[in-house]
DNA sequence: CAGTCAAAAATTTGATCATATTCTGCTCGC
DNA sequence: GCGAGCAGAATATGATCAAATTTTTGACTG
């Protein structure tokens, strides 16, 4: 697979081309994001590179910005791999989402206007049909892209990427649950988080958000302690 | 400037030597933590390369880092800058840091033994002498290092980490408000800190911990609100 | 004739790569 | 088992190309 270095699309639009460190970026991030690169796993450059067809310097830069994320963990030697959860993180992980993604998601209750809900609405619908067909991947797709436009409406950009990042840590682990438990069981908090958007009910939204965040963390929770 | 490449100090005794890019991303941190590059000011790649007698491939990845870190702020050019505060960031700063860092103190309050109050004492003593002599790099370095060590006794690495990266964005600003208004006024919230985590007070220190956020705090917003 | 604006050259800086070097972990023979 | 050497992977550099900024220059107008 070769980057393309576009300058302008096929429709002659000059579509600003991204710097290839910033696509290793996007890629790769997705790729930790969703789980198609499972936990333990282990990220070369080299590979990366030649995978990528690009060089090794943007890769190098992409591979730092994600340890820095916290979506990648430097091995004291030189080995970088995606890094596994364990409950103690997993708590540590709850107590920060639950605090900025219910603030997160008061602020966005405030700001909503009709053609907000719709839009979340529509996501959620989707969600749920990817929910009823077990396709993995379309949900945890949607789930994120429901959250994230929701504290995308919070305007409040600094919480929202402390929310975004922390996504990172625990996405990897979600795809391992759906793995194990399919997409049957994952029961939806989303209906009463719309409800209370629509009702500008500020602490409604709050309290939808913080059990929708307990429920996920808990699901993931059930698998760490399996695997003990 | 040439940094070194050593695998062995003078006394013989095997010194793992850092690799450049993580002495340059320590380095130019530090420089950003304490204000030494001010806000606004750019950074350029080659600049530091030249500054630091490296290579940019390793400067490259450092300031990847510091910007996935929010201590940098890459311009949709290709202008890399230390970002300016405004009074939202601020507020939003204010809200992360009261939640994290109080629970941070709550919890290093449970694991404090005599030894570490002792320890925290004598880097608060010192942070003392530091502002009776106007010695603002050494205050701004005590008192990060007073919050930090106290952090690191949470037991709760992904919490501190957290912690420890809001400190980027806002220490470039704490340098500011002490070169206008001097070290004198500057209260200091650390001994109602220090007698709580004495007495085992889970929730005294978080409140002392939640006065020192909002103090320091609102010293910024002040010199912000004059910079209108 | 002077002032101003714009175009173009020059310089600075960023992006990427190819390559040399060093380090790590592993394997094979003793 | 244990140590030397080997393969591979990461680190780091400098060269090269591209993009952006700045400076210079020149023409046109008042």
């Amino acid at each position: 697979m070769k980057l393309v270095k576009n300058t302008a699309d096929q429709a002659g639009v000059p579509i600003r081309s991204l710097p290839v460190h910033e696509q290793v970026y996007q890629d790769l991030r997705s790729r930790i994001l969703f789980g198609e690169t499972a936990p333990g796993q282990a990220v070369t450059i080299q590979g990366l590179a030649d995978a990528l067809g690009a060089g090794m310097t943007p890769v190098r830069e992409a591979i730092r910005r994600l340890i820095s994320d916290g979506a990648l963990l430097f091995q004291g030697n030189r080995r970088v791999i995606v890094p596994t959860l364990d409950i103690a993180a997993l708590e540590q992980l709850v107590f920060i989402r639950k605090s900025i993604e219910s603030e997160l998601a008061r602020r966005a209750a405030r700001h909503v206007g009709p053609e907000f809900v719709d839009r979340l609405s529509e996501i959620d619908a989707a969600l749920d049909a990817a929910i009823s067909q077990g396709d993995v991947p379309g949900y945890l797709r949607l789930n994120y892209q429901f959250h994230m436009a929701l504290y995308a409406q919070a305007k409040a950009p600094i919480m929202a990427e402390q929310a975004d990042r922390l996504w990172l840590r625990f996405g990897p682990s979600l795809r391992v649950v759906c793995g194990r438990f399919g997409t049957q069981n994952l029961p939806d908090r989303h209906k009463d988080l719309l409800s209370a958007l629509a009702a500008g009910d500020e602490e409604g939204a709050a309290v939808a958000v913080t059990q929708d965040v307990i429920q996920g963390m808990e699901q993931i929770a059930a698998v760490l302690e399996i695997r003990e």
